[in-house]
This record gives structure tokens, sequence and C-alpha cells, in this order.
DNA sequence: ATGAAAGCGCTAACAA
DNA sequence: TTGTTAGCGCTTTCAT
């Protein structure tokens, strides 16, 4: 039981709990000689201060809640390394929570939040619906979303633009051959999949070729899906020749269900992916993908954060972060 | 401002204090019907609980603190979702934090969830030093380790045996052939490198070959440091015919380092490595590996810590779970 | 089954 | 510069 109190020291340095508080929160008006006697009773007694009753009392608990959709992705661990950066230089700390992009339990995970009584919240996931838009507008604290759209460009926000980086990725894929890519991708309930979609589509429509959906192949977003949809679509009537891949790892798993059916990459097939995740480098041919930048986004949604939980002056409330292709191997030239 | 109390609901529901909050704790001494009223008029009043009064009224904050090298490094994110589940599942909160495994960071990191009177710390780290050990003990509340090895042996921990696993890795890659595999690893001040390295030795000696240093690689445990290593081996005077490499995404860099230099994996050269990361997968040849559980050693770890801080009764306090060899392609037979 | 009342450890006026 | 004193919103005896 660490049981010693700011009463405690008070007691022992011969000076008021005001004066002990003061002390703690480095408020000036401390003479030094008393700051320093009170120290040496501080550290004497090995006083630690209680957050809880400090956050009763001033109904601020520099602590801000996260709510991700799986902390084991690499896409939201490295975003989630950038708001924990940013938090930590700010002081405060981040209770993580997963979602599994669960509206129930994103819902839920809002309202035990705001019942801990966080600064502020960061919320990453799939799609945001009327009862989230709810939830947020009602908050008594400030909610800031990361790598999520929000359909009614309401609240606060951090993203690249998907459905750019998605049209320029295609377009460059499409070159002047006039021949539409196949797209990989998962589910459209998830919006930026949505987003990659209208961009790709609208990369067809500029370049005139009218769309196929056969082309188009859903399924989980990760290697084995990847796998799965390259070899479904190499084995039906049409002659591809170039994918457009939501994701990274599941561009891994095109480029080896390809190879293993005996195709060569980027000579029979050109594959294209997206997030430019720290495997797209660990794969031969190397991957060409669309870089986002997740640290950013999770670095630049936290501070946009901190800069609400001050009522500081905000700028842009909607940040849409730059994206860019990167060439490798995997396609040609 | 959600500024309704449990004051408010006392008041409007015509009951006292102590009811409400005895509905809201799902105290049974409730009559029914006043049970239903209350709900009511919460519902009515939109009260929601304030945990941080809670915390500072009953000593309990039902939230855990998570001390983490690096969130975004793919092991440690995977055993992060095992410690989540499990934190979720008993109902306690996480507050993550990162340390770099940089000792200063870590010492101040458990003081501060200390402050914020976390209920139990889960920790995890490259060497536990003094410092550490004088921390954990004079700790209120429990502390557990995950993957991270007391050399004192007297701290609760998960774990899998690290030697031994080396060991057999190692002894699998001699086969008859009594010639010394080279060994790309990382700081031995991270004490599952030195774990490593100790059954790699073994290995050795056990098969009556005599430890040649020069076989030896020590850099970045990441895939630039694998390519790296693997390179400046290939181009010395030795004939490497195997590679026994501490991490799989090191061992990524190994084998695409190799083949960039011409050589054949398994043919010429072959690669076993270490976590079976979901990338071990994601190459080809798919590589060799340890199995090593990470999710598992999450949650059960903080499986422990429930108990720990249920005053439950705890069986081992040192918890190896089971390793296990996955023979791919990497390696011949 | 319900209520009254004393804290939990701290902050933040306000006074001095 | 320092001290006094109310709370913050809840849990938890102890009565009833």
């Amino acid at each position: 039981m660490s049981n010693i109190t700011i009463y405690d020291v008070a007691r022992e340095a011969n000076v008021s709990m005001a004066t002990v508080s003061r002390v703690v929160n480095h408020n000036p008006n401390v003479k030094p000689t008393t700051r320093k006697k009170v120290l040496g009773v501080i550290d004497d007694l090995g006083y630690r201060p209680n957050a809880v009753a400090r956050g009763l009392a001033s109904k601020k608990t520099t602590t801000v809640g996260a709510i991700i959709p799986d902390i084991s992705s690499v896409f939201y661990s490295e975003l989630t390394r950038g708001i924990e950066d940013i938090a930590t230089m700010y002081k405060y700390d981040t209770i993580l929570s997963n979602s599994d992009q669960n509206i129930d339990k994103e819902i839920s995970l809002i309202n035990s939040m705001l019942e801990k009584q966080v600064d502020g919240i960061l919320f990453m996931g799939g799609k945001i619906t009327e009862e989230h838009i709810n939830q947020f507008k009602t908050s008594p604290v400030p909610v800031v979303l990361a790598a999520t759209y929000d359909p009614t460009n309401t609240l606060p926000s951090v993203n690249i633009d998907y459905e750019a980086a998605a049209f320029e990725a295609t377009m460059k894929l499409i070159g002047n051959e006039k021949v539409q890519p196949a797209f990989i991708t998962g589910d459209d309930y998830v919006q930026s999949n949505y987003l990659k979609r209208a961009g790709y589509e609208r990369a067809l429509s500029e370049s005139g070729i009218t769309l196929d959906e056969n082309l188009i192949a859903k399924g989980q977003c990760n290697y084995d899906g990847g796998m799965k949809s390259i070899q479904k679509l190499l084995k039906s009537d049409y002659d591809i020749k170039q994918v457009f891949v939501v994701t990274d790892e599941t561009s891994l798993g095109v480029i080896h269900g390809a190879q293993d059916l005996g195709y060569k990459v980027p000579e029979d097939i050109e594959v294209t992916g997206f997030n430019n995740t720290r495997i797209a480098m660990m794969v031969r041919p190397t991957l060409t993908t669309v870089m986002q930048p997740m640290y950013d986004i999770g670095a630049v949604a936290m501070r946009l954060l901190t800069k609400y939980m001050n009522k500081e002056e905000v700028g842009e409330t909607e940040v849409i972060l730059p994206h860019r292709m990167i060439e490798r191997d995997s396609t040609k030239n």
C-alpha cells in the first residue's frame, strides 16, 4: 500500500497540503527553500502523487482513448506508434482498445472510455454510421478520426485521399494500353476500399475503358486472400496482365500466387499494392505501391486532438496528408 | 459537461445515492421495482458513471499498464493483441506505452503507471536490471513479465525456452554434417539473443564442433540488417551453407541477400528463422522457423496478472510455453 | 432493502 | 508566499 498522501508530506515538512500540491505541480509561487524542503520529504517518504485523486479534483486525467480495429495489423500498429509518440510528447497516456471494426464494440468502447474520463478520443474504424456521429457529437471531450472517413464531413479527421491515390495507381498501370487492370479488393463496407474502388473506376472511365465487373475480385485483405483472388482470376478466361491490389500484404499473396502458377512478375503480370508497409521491400520482385504515411497519420491526428483538448485555435479540421506512388520492380518501368 | 451524477439520479428516483450505487454495481440487495425505477431514471438522464471517482473511492481502477518496447513491431503487436483480448475478457482497460527498451524510460513508465493507480503491470523489455527488480518488488500492484527473462528467476513471467529452441534449430541445421552453421543475431544485451546464442553454442559443442566466432554476425535485427550480415558473410573466405537467424524479418533479409548474390536457397544455403510471424509464409522459399506463440504469451501473461490482481491461487509463477520447429522450404528437408 | 455519512487524495478558489 | 476549506463523484461501513 503506497498510502503516503500529500497530507503526510505536508505534516512532515511543516507546510500545508496546498504548498505540497504547488511543489508537485511546479507552481512557481513557492519559496525555493520551502520547495527544497518539501522535495526532500517527498523523496524520504517515497511519496507518489495519486493521479486518480488529481483527476477527480481537476477533471483532467491526461489520458486519451484510442479505438483501433486491430493492433496486430501492420498498418494500425504503425499508426498507433505515431499516436503514442505524440501523446507522450504532450504528456498523455493512451488507453488502447481493439474493436475489430464491430460497431457495437466501437460504441461500447467509446462509452467505456468516456466513463474513464479520458480527455479525448482518437477513433479508427471502417465505417462511420449515424450512431457514431451521434456519440461523437454528444461527447463531452473532443474526438478525432484517424485513417477513417466521415461521410458527413463534419468531424475532425486525418486521412489521405484514397480515391485520388487509387486513381493515380490505376492510371499508371493502364498507361497507353487501354485495357482494364484487374482489381483485388476487400469488403466495400470498409470505406477506404470503397474509395479506392471509386478511384479505380474513375481511371477506367477517364481512359475510355468500359468496366468489366469480372475483373474485380473481392476477398480477405491478407496474404491468403490475395493468393486466392489472383489464382481464381488467372484460371479464368481473361488474360490478366495487370493488377491493382488494395493492400501490400494482399499484394504479396498475389505475387506469389502468380509465381506459383508459373507467371513472371512483372513480365507476365504487373502488380501495384497500397500502403508501402515494410513488407513491400521484403518480396522479390519488390513491390510497387502507394505510400501512405501511416505513422504520420497517427501523429498528426494526435497533435490535432491535443489542440482541441487545449482549446487551441485549429486551422484545418479535415487534414489530408500526401500520398505518393513508389515504383519498384513489380511493375514495368 | 456530463455533469449528471449519482446524486442527480438519486434525487430524481427518490432513493439514496447508496441505492443508485447498488444498482449500477449490480448489487443484488435491491428490490426489483426500485432497480427498475432507478434504471429508468439513469436512462432518462443519460447518466454515465464516473470511473475516476469510483477509482478513488474503491481503490481499483480496472486498468492495467503494459510496457512494451515497440508496438509497431510485428512481434510485440501480436503479443499485445493477446494481452488486450484477455484484459477485455476480464473487464480491464490497458494503458499502453512504448519504451524502446530504454531503461530510463522503462523506469519512468512504471512510475507513471503506478501514479495512475493501475491495478497491475505487464512488462516487456530487453534486459531486467537490478533497478527493475527493485521497482517491481516495491510495487504496490502485481507485475508480470511477458517474453522477458528475469535473471533472478524471482518474478512472475511467461516465456518460451529460447535456449532450448535455439539448440534444436541449430541441431537440425547441423544434421550429420558436423560443420558450424553461421549465426546471425543482434545485440546480446537483449536477453533472448543471449539465450539463443547459448543454445546455438551448446548445439555446436554437443556436436563436437569448435566454435569459430567469425561465423557469428551481429547486426540490426531487421530486414536490412539480415541482408547486410549475410552478404558480409558470403563475401568472406568461409563457405557458408547454413544460417540460423534470430528473427524472421532478419531471415527474409538473409534469404534475399543471398539470392541477390546468386545463391540458391536452400540448395546453396539453408536458412532457419525464429518466431514464425506471418511473414515467414510471405517469402519464396517459405521460411523454416521456430514457432513462438506470441499471442499466447500475451494472453497467458495477462491471465496470470488477473490471478494476482484477484489474489487467486497461482500455480506456476514462471510459465514456459511450448515452441516448435516449423519446417518449410528454406531448409533441405 | 434502504439510507446516512464518512472518507478516498487531490485541486482550486479564497483568505491571509 | 502560504494556509484554509470546499468540493470532485463515488464506495462502503454502519444503522435502520
